[in-house]
RNA sequence: GCCCAUGUAGCUCAGUCGGCAGAGCACAUCCUUGGUAAGGAUGAGGUCACCAGUUCGAUUCUGGUCAUGGGCUCCA
């Protein structure tokens, strides 16, 4: 069996279900299951890992002997460990640490499972001088607890872990932050140490290289570099300004959803940036919600507030007048800005900010139109995220928290609309049990983006409280009144975080029909400006995005700048192009597509640009 | 908000152990009219984030503020 699993090159083996240290199946009695655990399981990383966090853990106390060791989980991609060290980590003590991990990792000591008592363990860390450890002993509830040994080195630990550092094949420390014992901000900051491991070379230097990519696709640097927004300590943090080519981009979004939601039954509506206190009151806002909301401002002797939501002002609307289920569902939508406070420290370029523009809508349904609704919200979803090129999707549906208003069978009948949606759209999805908000249960989507991470944006949430709170009715067949369901709604989410990730998904180049300016002009020479200038009208009126680069430089010059603005087209004219009212056509990839008539280039942008064609 | 780091020209960054600051790119002008990722010359650009303090003198030292970055926490 020994021999089995090294072929298989388990890290851990699960017995009778339960993950175990490799070296446990020595004791077994005959016949007991054992099945491998592997790095390639996210079981098998976190123990993999867990374990390399117990390997720097000794390295940091090898060389700060006064560092006190606090935790060191494995996490998604990795793993940290905290230490209270009195002072922050140098890069000259992160290299000193790796260097001494693969001290420690050469020397292959084999890391060894013990039981103690609670007592004994609390006892032998006490003397050790390690409170954060006994400080956890004091919260676990068994009477004997685990810890590992390697070499000298002994932590608290459920386990199971590697069966000897050497396992460890490839590994690196990643970066340095502050953070609170125990995540609470009361509590003493402590240093992080976060980093990796895998267990082969190569996959290391994968994951190192799509860091790297990451980082070149960080819609920050990209927004800088193609002029896309800024933001301007001027204005404050979290506060977005769009310059042209980024507002363009925007308009293109903007009116591409305002097209699809008119074609699906929507009514658009405008509502105000600021409300009445009460308006705030009545939605309950300044009681659930008002630590996100900025402090009121006195207009002759009332309160108002902006806002963070649109909803009291579509309710508003909907609450004009007199409403019949003949008029039912009634969909406002509005690309409403709306403004959070958020804490300074969680600012980050556009995914979070403190004003942006929510692509919002409130469905108002009866009970009975519900489901046939939700059906139609999520295939909507599905069918706008496809055209900004993105494929794949997993929904989390989110039900009753333990605090909650409205009744159980609202909340079922809800719960189970959502699934049954998820289902028709073709949605795969999961459940968060009494994740819900205390108003309704929703339904997320996350979509995955080409580099693989996951982003949430679409969100579909029933809301049993607002329409209590304004007491909204609507008259139904029986001449009686009826409670509305109010269905809140975003496809983009907000559109600051999606035009964000939207340039991390494609790396600022973006597809034809989305990109600001879709094909530059480039002349030759100085006297080719006239028929460049020609083109480019032609172009305008047929509605291409086109500009003309008349320098009296090389054309080398210009398509590097054409190409490094990530421009999807460039038509090149010279002598030969002029006299045959042609172009040269190129992509931003390199790729020469060859010569054109006029007519043909026209007729070959727009035939991309309507399709809205991802690949360009 | 908290911890740590950072803030010098439009951008990317040097630099000043306290004595009125520099490169490359971008920009402007001129020369060049060149066929697929950088032609050449010249020039203009900075209250060294902001506000105080120490000092004969502060971009440099000290304190505060603001912003940005990495985290903690929270979310669209």
């Amino acid at each position: 069996m020994q021999k089995q699993l090294k072929k298989a090159k388990a890290v851990a083996v699960r017995i009778n279900g339960l993950p175990r240290d490799l070296t446990s199946i020595d004791s077994l009695e005959e016949g007991t299951l054992v099945e491998a655990i592997t790095f390639d399981s996210e079981e098998g990383k976190e123990i993999y890992r867990h374990s390399t966090s117990h390997v720097m853990a000794h390295a940091v106390k090898n060389l700060f002997p006064e560092a006190k060791v606090a935790i060191g989980p494995a996490i998604e991609d990795g793993f940290y460990y905290d230490f209270d060290i009195g002072r922050t980590f140098t890069p000259e003590d992160i290299a000193a640490i790796e260097k001494e991990m693969e001290k420690l990792v050469r020397q292959n000591s084999p890391i060894v499972r013990k039981e103690m008592s609670k007592q004994e363990a609390a006892d032998f860390f006490t003397e050790k001088g390690e409170p954060y450890k006994v400080e956890l002993l004091a919260a676990i509830p068994d009477e004997t607890v685990t810890v590992y040994e390697e070499s000298g080195f002994v932590d608290l630990c459920r386990g199971p872990h590697l069966a000897s550092t050497g396992r460890i094949a490839a590994f690196k420390l990643l970066s340095i932050a502050g953070a609170y014992w125990r995540g609470d901000e009361k509590n003493k900051m402590l240093q992080r140490i976060y980093g990796t491991s895998f267990n082969n070379p190569k996959d290391l230097k994968d994951y190192l290289n799509f860091l790297e990519e990451v980082k070149k696709r960080d819609h920050r640097k990209l927004g800088k570099e193609l002029d896309l927004f800024s933001l301007s300590e001027n204005v404050g943090g979290g506060l977005v300004l769009w310059h042209p080519m980024g507002a363009l981009i925007r308009k293109t979004i903007e009116d591409f959803w305002r097209d699809e939601h008119q074609k699906n039954g929507y009514d658009f509506v405008y509502s105000p940036h600021v409300g009445r206190a009460t308006l705030w009151e009545t939605s309950g806002h300044l009681g659930f919600y008002k630590e996100n909301m900025y402090s009121s401002m006195e207009v002759e002797g009332q309160e108002f507030y902006v806002k963070p939501m649109n909803c009291p002002f579509h309710i508003e609307i909907y609450k004009n007048r007199l409403r019949s289920y003949r008029d039912l569902p009634m969909r406002y939508a509005e690309l409403g800005t709306v403004y959070r406070f958020e804490r300074s420290g969680v600012l980050h370029g556009l995914l979070r900010v403190r004003g942006f523009t929510q692509d919002d809508a409130h469905i108002f349904v009866a009970p009975e139109g519900m489901e046939q609704e939700v059906i139609q919200v999520l295939g909507f979803v599905v069918r706008m995220l496809r055209t900004f090129g993105f494929e794949e999707f997993t929904a989390y549906i989110a039900t009753k928290p333990e605090k909650a208003v409205g009744d159980d069978r609202m909340w079922e009948q809800a719960t189970q609309a959502l699934r049954i949606a998820a289902d028709k759209a073709g949605l795969a999805y999961e459940m968060d049990e009494g994740g819900g908000a205390f108003y309704g249960p929703k339904i997320d989507i996350k979509i995955k983006d080409a580099l693989g991470r996951l982003w949430q944006c679409s969100t579909v949430q029933f809301d049993f409280n607002e329409p209590e709170r304004f007491d909204m009715n609507y008259i139904g067949v029986d001449n009686q009144q009826h409670r509305p369901y109010m269905i809140h709604r975003a496809l983009l989410g907000s559109i600051e975080r999606f035009f964000g990730m939207l340039v991390e998904h494609y790396a600022g180049a973006f597809p034809l029909w989305l990109s600001p300016v879709q094909v530059s002009v480039l002349t030759i020479s100085e006297r080719h400006a006239d028929y460049a200038r020609s083109l480019a009208s032609a172009l305008g009126a047929r509605g291409v995005r086109v500009e003309t680069d008349l320098d009296s430089e090389k054309i080398g010059n210009k398509i590097r700048k054409s190409t490094i603005r990530k421009i999807p087209y460039s038509v090149i004219i010279g002598d030969k192009e002029a006299s045959e009212n042609a172009v040269m056509l190129r992509r931003r990839n390199g790729e020469n597509i060859g010569p054109f008539g006029v007519d043909e280039l026209i007729s070959f942008l727009l035939e991309k640009i309507n399709s809205r064609e991802v690949r360009t």
